[in-house]
DNA sequence: CTTTTAAATAATAATGATTATTGCTTATTT
DNA sequence: AAATAAGCAATAATCATTATTATTTAAAAG
């Protein structure tokens, strides 16, 4: 069986083209897209899927702890197929998101704080990334 | 001079009896307060004031660093007059926001991550607050 | 203390992301 | 293959936030 079929199945997730088409692109490298980046690129091959459509199949993915909602730009949510705790990194020149791994993170080791149970953790940077950084010492 | 003056003129904003109220209900130890909480409170000592100035002077402010905006809650953001870098901690249970200072944060030492510059730092923590959890434990 | 003027406010409309609704269509079960 | 439960497309609705604009007001100058 298809890993992709093989992944939703095992979630208890009825398959269909659209929910295969809206995984795969969440698997791309491409990472941290909004639902109308994902709806820009799956009407490549489903013309007439409804952004409706999408953000439902993104509540399920999410549900099914399938994806990770950050919401790093206030504006809008991005997704993200990495489930594991980890951090994000916006930078306010280009817009670019990136992953940060912090190794040592005292917060993350405790499963409380000041008496409060930790279910999840979300850790947004801002600031100038790299490539930024390096365009403007030029 | 009143405090409040004194800080938003030391800040070069012009004092306004509306800005003072925002201002003194920001200042109130219910913290965390959303633009419409704020403007559910400052109508009744100003019950023409309109929701659009209430969002115009906490821009202000913000910009000014007069206040953090959190958006622990992805569909609403939060206004805090707490500037100092600190994290904030969303109860499932009971929606209640709780400030959060992280002691000995290695994140926050360092002024960069994976080469990019790091201007500012929020830390959202979900879970299950202290009080709803000795509830469920009785 | 009045006049001036640049900025703030109130009222309201607009925006834009997300969610709800509904009739039709498709995937699984019988 | 028929039945049925769920998914989908299309569209409308919601709701926080932002933009617009005419009126009012705070600060500065005379």
């Amino acid at each position: 069986m298809e890993k992709r079929v093989e992944i939703l199945k095992k979630h208890n997730i009825r398959i269909t083209p659209q929910r295969l088409g809206v995984y795969e692109i969440l698997l791309d490298k491409n990472k941290h897209l909004t639902a109308e980046a994902i709806y820009r690129k799956i009407r490549v091959s489903f013309p007439t899927i409804s952004l409706a459509t999408v953000y439902s199949i993104l509540e399920l993915y999410y549900k099914k702890h399938l994806l990770n909602e950050i919401r790093i730009d206030f504006d809008k949510s991005c997704f993200d197929i990495r489930t594991d705790t980890h951090h994000h990194f916006l930078c306010k020149q280009c817009a670019e998101i990136y992953d940060i791994d912090l190794h040592p993170c005292s917060a993350l080791n405790n499963k409380e704080v000041d008496g409060h149970l930790i279910h999840e953790l979300q850790g947004y940077f801002y600031g100038i990334c790299s490539k930024c950084k390096d365009k403007s010492n030029l």
